[in-house]
DNA sequence: CGAGTAGCCATACACCGTATGGCTCACGCT
DNA sequence: AGCGTGAGCCATACGGTGTATGGCTACTCG
C-alpha cells in the first residue's frame, strides 16, 4: 500500500477529478497540466499515472463525472413542452457552472455519446411524449442536443451579450424556437 | 530584405496561413506546431514570428481567412426560407472541408464576432426579409449561428451517424426545424 | 558611402506529457 | 518467522512545445 511521504492518505480518483475540475474552472482546459495538478495535490506528477492512464483519459473521466452529476428534472407529468424547457434549463445551468469544461466536452462529444446516460434517457422520454416516433428518437435527440449545446458554448465563450438578462432572454427565445419548430413538425 | 538561405523567395503570411490550414486539416489544431509549420515551409521556427505575433494570433488569422473565403450565396430573390436554407448549406459545406479548424472556431467565437463580415450581413438581410425587426437582428442571428454551428461541430466531431446520407437528412431536418420555429414565431 | 531595417536564424529557457525503473510498505501464504 | 507479491509512490530522463533574446545578412534610402 505504501502511502505518500508527504500525505497521510493515498490518492483517490475522486480527489484527482475534483481538483482537476477546479483547475479547469480557473484556467481552462489548457490551463490544466499534470504537473500543476500533482502540485495541487502535493504529490509527484508520476503518481497520478497510477490512477489514470493519461491526461486525455483523465479529461474523459472528468467530463463523464460532470455529466453524471448534472441534476436532471424528474418526470413531473407536465406537458412535453414544459419538460423539454426544464431539461434545457438544467443543462444550461450546469454548463454555466463549468464553462471551460463544457467547451471541451462539446468538441469531444464521444465522451457523452453513451445514450444510456440519464440525460439521454430523459430526453428520449420527453420526445416520446411529444409524439416523436421511436426510430426517430436518436436523430432528434442528437439534433436537439447539438442545438442547445452549440448555443451554450457560444454563450459561455463570450460570443453573445455580456448582459446576463439578455442572455437569459436569448436562451428563452432559442428554446421557444426549437419547441415551435417541433410543434409544426408533428403537425 | 535578406532572403532565407534555403529558399529563394521571402515568406508571406498567405503562404504561412495556407500551410497551417493543411497541417490543421491533417492533424487537427493540436497537431499544428510552430516547429512543424516551419519545417513544412523549410524555414527556421523563429522566422515565423516576423510575420505573426504568436501561435494564437496565427490561428486567429487562419480562421478569419477561412471565414472570408467561404462562398456565400448571393441574393437570388427567393423566399427567405429558401435563402436561409441555402446559406446554412453553404456554411455546412465549408465547415466540412475544414472540420478541425471549425471545431476550434466554434470554441473561439470571438474570431468571427465582427458582424460586418459578409456572412453576418447576409444573414441580416435574410432575417429582415423574414420580417425580423431591426433591434432583434443581432440576437436572432447569433442564435441561428449557434444552432447551426453547434450542429456542425457535433457532426464533424463524429457525434452523429457515420452514414453521410443520414447526416444530410439530419441537417435537413435541423434546418427545417429552425425555419418552422421561426415561422411560428412571426405568427 | 553610411544608416536603417526587413528577414532570417541559433541559442536558450521554461514548460509539457510520460516511459522507465526503482523504492517502500502492507498483506497473504507457507 | 520468512518470503513473495503487488499497490502506491517517486526520481530521472527524453523528446516535444511556445517563444524571448540577440545577432547575422542583404537590401533600400538619403
Amino acid at each position: 500500500m505504501a502511502v505518500s511521504a508527504r500525505r497521510g492518505t493515498p490518492l483517490t480518483i475522486e480527489e484527482i477529478c475534483s481538483t482537476a475540475v477546479h483547475l479547469i474552472d480557473e484556467g481552462g482546459v489548457e490551463g490544466l497540466s499534470m504537473r500543476k495538478l500533482a502540485a495541487e495535490l502535493d504529490v509527484n506528477p508520476m503518481s497520478l499515472y497510477h490512477h489514470v492512464e493519461s491526461k486525455e483519459a483523465l479529461l474523459g473521466l472528468v467530463c463523464a463525472t460532470a455529466a453524471e452529476r448534472m441534476h436532471i428534472p424528474p418526470d413531473d407529468g407536465a406537458s412535453w413542452q414544459d419538460q423539454l424547457k426544464a431539461l434545457a434549463l438544467a443543462y444550461h445551468r450546469h454548463a454555466r457552472e463549468h464553462p471551460a469544461l463544457w467547451g471541451y466536452l462539446h468538441t469531444h462529444p464521444q465522451l457523452i455519446a453513451d445514450h444510456r446516460l440519464v440525460l439521454w434517457q430523459t430526453l428520449y422520454r420527453i420526445l416520446r411524449l411529444a409524439g416523436v416516433p421511436e426510430p426517430e428518437l436518436r436523430r432528434t435527440s442528437e439534433i436537439l442536443n447539438a442545438f442547445v449545446s452549440g448555443f451554450i458554448v457560444a454563450e459561455t465563450q463570450g460570443h453573445m451579450s455580456d448582459d446576463p438578462e439578455e442572455i437569459d432572454r436569448n436562451f428563452d427565445t432559442a428554446v421557444h424556437l426549437i419547441i415551435n419548430g417541433m410543434v409544426s413538425f408533428s403537425g
